[in-house]
DNA sequence: ACAGGAGGTTACCAGCGGTAACACCATGAC
DNA sequence: GTCATGGTGTTACCGCTGGTAACCTCCTGT
């Protein structure tokens, strides 16, 4: 049976697994197995290891698609015409937007992501730390002022994403806010309309 | 053989049952298995389920546990003599200092809240929202402005919450960093310098 | 003396991630 | 032509996990 597996390089079998698998993600959540996704594949585990070595390698290049993929549009979005806030805000608006799209594949990622080591969760949580990055970047280069300190950008990165985060977490557990109320509510939290008339000394 | 679990009534079994269960978790972290935890208490599987249900009965009851100890603490915070600020870094502060005593501990709860269904997962991560709650509620009663709305008073919360949960976990990984740091860039960030200079409008 | 019900055990189940061993072609070398 | 080689694929297994059924045992109330 030469059926789709015909002729293929390595590289283009390994894209039409990593699809199938994501098929499977975005059909069963993390029930995803390996041999869900094999079947799915129309092959056998052992193919799979090979290819990916283990569940977290197939996860590592699942989670790197997506995060490009993501990353891109957050770059896009963050280089809209207009000022600060209204970059903000359309970076905002993107990443909840692709939350909105493929929540299964978001969720299935972000869980994931807590179970991995270190050094996977860092890579993974760093889509949403380079987002947090972009973003204070955009900031140090609107306002004049001096550079901020190297922990100030770490703290204020990983805050700001986890900040987009978790309300991006609770919004897919309520849909029927419109997407549009979340990210206005969330400008303003970040505008200053928190400690408003509140000086920080 | 009438070791430990002598003269016990069941309340006060599970509690033990839940200090076994505790200690294995800030042994082994997220490789705490139901097998464990019953050898750590002594007994085995079987009534451990008996006990909980199934893990999930397990996790939450622990989770349960914890919350509450936190919960009080930062409340305790959150009324601090002083102004918004002062109080709110209190708050800040109680929380990665929780973070700071039992590493292990706070990993396997919030690794174990994104695995969990959308009920459990709304309860513990309801820590996190009501501790943005209450923060929020005391802005509002500082500031004597017009009721926030439900919806800002959400997302919000949960955006607080998730900034400074994302703060700690990036912390986890890098203790190098002083918690007064990361509290310090927390308030700076949240009390309206990120904005600094540019109205929402 | 006997029923009953905690509290506990052994022994099992399906499913998981992961691997070893083997089969099936292709191709290229001699 | 034949033979080694290497990629693609399989079946069959391992240890372990969460979870359960069946039994056993001993203490208690009547």
């Amino acid at each position: 049976m030469e059926s789709v597996a015909a002729a293929t390089t390595p590289e283009q079998r390994r894209e039409q697994l990593l699809e199938a698998a994501d098929r499977v993600v975005q059909r069963d959540g993390s029930a995803a197995s390996m041999n869900l996704i094999a079947a799915e594949a129309g092959i056998t585990k052992p193919i799979l290891y090979r290819h990916f070595g283990d569940k977290g390698g197939l996860y590592r290049a699942l989670a790197a698609r997506h995060i490009d993929q993501l990353l891109a549009r957050l770059r896009a979005a963050l280089v809209t015409r207009g000022g600060l806030t209204a970059r903000t805000r359309a970076t905002v608006d993107a990443y909840l937007a692709a939350v909105e799209e493929q929540p299964q594949v978001y969720r299935f990622l972000m869980e994931r992501a807590a179970a991995e080591d270190v050094d996977v969760r860092g890579q993974v949580l760093g889509l949403v730390r380079r987002f947090g990055d972009e973003l204070a970047a955009g900031l140090q280069a609107e306002s004049a002022l001096a550079p901020i300190s190297e922990s100030r950008a770490q703290v204020w990165a990983h805050g700001i994403a986890g900040m987009v985060q978790a309300a991006g977490d609770w919004w897919l557990d309520h849909p029927d806010v419109p997407r549009e109320v979340v990210v206005d509510e969330l400008i303003a939290l970040m505008f200053g309309e928190f400690g408003l008339g509140t000086p920080p000394a």
